[in-house]
DNA sequence: AAGACCGTTGAGCTAGATTTAACGACGGGG
DNA sequence: CCCCGTCGTTAAATCTAGCTCAACGGTCTT
């Protein structure tokens, strides 16, 4: 018997032909993957792939097994559905919730898909708070959330919403009139905070301490939600890096947003307690990527067109 | 996909309906087993079987899973047989060895089955000794060992060999007129000590340093090979607790064996280091376990009868 | 009533999985 | 021609979660 990282990661392998793909997509590093076709390799007795740094193909033995894994593996899935079915593991009900009234469209879609597929499994569809988001999945009054990354602590699938980033700065900031901005600029302004309740890793990824090159970022005023982040912000008491939706959900006259050209894009998915990682849950995580398309993590080039976020209507 | 472990565990259970035996099978303890089942339950959102402290049976799901896995499971084997052929993984050569000439026949006869079905693989037997045994894994000159348990830092099969334990003493010995004794009188009497180069596990295990209620057993003389220790308990030096084989094949006028009868039994089997784990090497063992028949780790007791030292006849 | 057997549970530790970072190979562009 | 960016590999460092251990409660036997 293999395991299951060794199979998935030489299926994955044998698809995308490429070590840094393959390690998006399976959320592990390109030396994992690198280490993990060695041991298989090994483990046969012969190679699998051939590959230099600059392509790789599958062997004739590679190729003949992963055409024997591939119906193997479906099988598997399949008994494991029909598993969840027989013991109503994706009937009952299952609650998800969105972070931001802009994300509901794309909720709805993964709930209608989910919907076709499962009629038998009732969805609740609630909206969370920032403040409240951690503890609704902790307490278990929502099973599933469509929020940004990082979110600390919980299991997540694959990105299916990205969008850029703006600065958001009052109207009368020296930076307002800029065209676009570099992320280095936020070590001259003072920065403002997201509330306590964020988990550190998210606060790192929108508000980081130090700019990419190494230079410390000045702390502002903590707001305790968005809209009144963007208060202090029209306030002149500091400027804050947002997702480029917020020019058409919060425009304010009060407020400038000027593209950060060289900053990462915001990711969005759905997380949710490892520890219930239920057959149900799995297929909703299914349906939404199906519905809304995915994006393997930063670095790699999605294989479909992104799906911009205006045109996310159900 | 579920884990390796998660369907291992479940197949096995299926199958032995029985925690304890499901663990020794898997070479886990029964706790793991009872979490892996409840994970899968929990994640297939149903009971896949029904047990109480005295009886283990499948629920309808549970059986209906069994039955859709194993032919896959299988499947996935063949696989991986078919790319290890491809890939020369189990032509070749493969280099097994004994250690003690008694336990020969039971290796040949492995070597006999794993011909029939790897004829293109040669196998090279030969013999190692007490003192070279670890190292000649380590050095690659051996791929595979037949050895006592056990054998530390090493990978290891089921246990193939199985017999009790005797207390060689001199023949003018005070216990050498007894019909059997227990291990407790290793506390009484200086115990030869086997040499520097075996592991502690191994020493452990032949020549504890304290009984099973707890009182030390006192260190007599270090041996460098079986027969030199066996040279020091007839000069009355100290007592050596031995495997029951040693009646037959070490019969010394001036060395009596008194039965152990509260001894676990001594098992050998194959090990290798686990580092170079090739298929090759698991069709070995394989050939092994159903030439010769397995033993799971002590405590519960084998489906089919032991297979007496004695018979083993190539 | 006591004891043997069995599955469960939670705390705690350690081995193994995974990351990190440095490296060498390979092409393309200036 | 050389430098730079991309890519896969590797060894060492890190840390998680897989696993064991031990205590427990239930069940059947004598």
């Amino acid at each position: 018997m293999l395991e299951r990282l060794e199979i998935e990661t030489f299926l994955t392998l044998a698809e995308e032909l490429h070590f840094g793909r393959t390690a998006a997509r399976l959320q592990i590093t390109t030396g994992r993957v690198s280490q993990v076709i060695k041991a298989l390799e090994r483990r046969v007795g012969g190679l699998l792939f051939e590959r230099t740094s600059r392509s790789v193909r599958l062997t004739p033995s590679g190729r003949r097994l992963a055409d024997d894994l591939t119906p193997l593996v479906a099988g598997m899935e399949e008994a494991l559905r029909r598993a969840a079915d027989a013991g109503k593991g994706v009937t009952g009900e299952l609650r998800a919730a969105f972070l931001g009234e802009w994300t509901a469209p794309a909720l709805l879609r993964a709930v209608a898909r989910f919907g076709e597929r499962h009629p038998d499994c009732r969805v609740d569809v609630r909206e969370v708070q920032l403040s409240n988001s951690r503890a609704s999945l902790l307490d278990g009054s929502v099973d599933v959330l469509l929020a940004s990354f990082p979110f600390d602590g919980m299991a997540c699938g694959p990105a299916l919403l990205r969008e850029g980033r703006v600065l958001a700065v009052a109207a009368g900031h020296p930076l307002a009139g800029e065209e676009r901005l570099s992320v280095e600029v936020l070590a001259d302004h003072p920065v403002v905070q997201y509330p306590q309740v964020t988990s550190v890793g998210f606060k790192q990824d929108r508000t980081p301490d130090r700019t990419p090159s190494g230079r410390p970022v000045p702390k502002g005023p903590v707001g305790g939600s968005f809209s009144e982040m963007l208060t202090l912000v029209a306030m002149g008491r500091g400027v804050l890096p947002v997702g480029e939706h917020s020019r058409q959900y919060y425009p304010r006259p009060d407020v400038a947003y000027v593209p950060l050209h060289d900053a990462q894009p915001i990711e969005r998915g759905l997380v949710w307690m490892k520890e219930n990682t239920t057959e149900r849950l799995r297929a909703f995580v299914r349906a939404a990527t199906d519905a809304v398309g995915s994006f393997h993590p930063q670095a790699y080039p999605p294989d479909r067109p992104a799906v911009p976020p205006g045109r996310l209507d159900v």
